[in-house]
DNA sequence: ACAAACATACCGACGGTCGGTATTGATATG
DNA sequence: CATATCAATACCGACCGTCGGTATGTTTGT
């Protein structure tokens, strides 16, 4: 009965459909979601559905690389300003995305906090991760080249250390995992205390590898821990 | 206890299942590989399967706890053994992960090789990989304990520097993805050569992090990176 | 006899296909 | 300038095969 409507351009209907299926997949998990849930939600027929997308898996790829998109609109900014020495400019690019990590939530972030919640969800949480890592590798990997011209970074292969960085910044995720289930006041308490140590490490070691003093990369803001724990209790 | 029928006890019968589907997701990968197909290889009804697991998910599970209990009969020795410095005990942990994974080809490694081909099926490489980190962490923990106790580790917290060394070896698995797609002899040197750096600046990460010698850290064999590619071009 | 160990028929939900219809914009024609 | 034509595009909804899972009946060992 849906009625087709004139002004639509096609881009409009994809993007339209990918709001609709990333607010399920944050409402109720990636798996729980169906094509039909996604249908009836956009007010959009089954055939309409396959008519803009091949499959379930070609939609979820479009609305991951749309995700990845916004990110580099913002990271690109890293490598354009002008005049940083190279320890500021990697100081940056932790600025960069700690600033969107903030601003994401509860956007983009609840993405990932839902998938966290069924363990069926972690192939979704994976491409989602594979995205950002796509899109972030390869200006960090040419942050990290400049820094080794200039002696602040003690490593010989920025190519290969860009990757190795930013996969070791999303192990973050594996601790967010122990955040649910927490009950007592003091559950709360343990939990951002790992969340807040686990972060600590990973920017140490972060840090060691680099050849810059420990303590320098931070790898959220420092309220960061206790707003998700309180956040996630909120709801 | 009690006897069934062909002499089979219920724990036959459940690692009989297990080992075909292992089987099957070897061959075809896990996502491609349904109860259906399972059961026909095992020559078992669905009534069976049912019988001996409460769901697809269980008896996932089921098979991955038998192949991390495996990992953990091996491993235990890391601390059993006596008399060792914190460093020898530190090599000795490496030694025996590196021993398994050079017997563990093609057996259960072909677990992770199949299931690298297809993205859907990043989930359960995932939880593999969960519960080799659950299976190696708290011995683990235990040496970095010992070791910092003695200076050797320049680190603090070694429960949770353990899961978070233990990831950055296992990430791993994200390169090994660009293995597949080869054609030429030249892109196979390439691959090799990409895969052994990346152990190398895994390494290198493990090494910096804990304040040992750059180079101490080994997590392969050094014909790990050329027999993977051969193995894997050979089929 | 009785419970464990199966077997079989069946179910609903899912992703995906298919034949068909409505809407559109470009172009040809009166 | 208005309108008929028409292929491409956007869309519809019934239908299909497969999947994980269930309900119920049957065999087998003790």
């Amino acid at each position: 009965m849906t009625r087709r409507r004139k002004n639509f351009r096609p881009e409009d209907r994809r993007n339209q459909i990918f709001d609709c299926a990333q607010q399920l997949f944050q409402t109720k998990g990636y798996s729980r979601t169906s094509i039909n849930d996604i249908m009836n939600i956009a007010g959009v027929s089954k055939g309409a559905f396959y008519h803009h997308f091949d499959s379930k898996e070609a939609m979820v790829d479009g609305l991951l690389r749309r995700y990845a998109d916004q990110i580099r609109g913002a990271y690109d900014a890293v490598l354009e300003t002008q005049g940083l020495s190279a320890l500021d400019r990697y100081k940056l690019h932790l600025q960069i995305l700690r600033d969107r990590q903030a601003l994401a939530e509860p956007q983009s972030m609840m993405l990932i906090i839902a998938s966290l919640l069924n363990e069926e969800d972690s192939g979704f949480q994976d491409r989602l991760m594979e995205e950002i890592v796509a899109a972030v590798v390869p200006v960090f990997a040419e942050v990290l080249r400049l820094g080794i011209e200039d002696g602040v970074f003690l490593i010989d292969d920025p190519v290969t250390a860009a990757p190795l960085i930013v996969r070791i910044a999303n192990q973050h995720r594996y601790v967010l995992k122990t955040a649910f289930g927490i009950k007592s006041a003091e559950d709360q308490k343990a939990v951002v205390k790992k969340i807040e140590d686990s972060l600590k490490m990973q920017g140490l070691a972060i840090d060691r590898l680099l050849g810059i003093p420990d303590g320098t990369t931070q790898l959220r803001h420092v309220n960061y821990a206790s707003d998700f724990v309180a956040n996630l209790h909120a709801k």
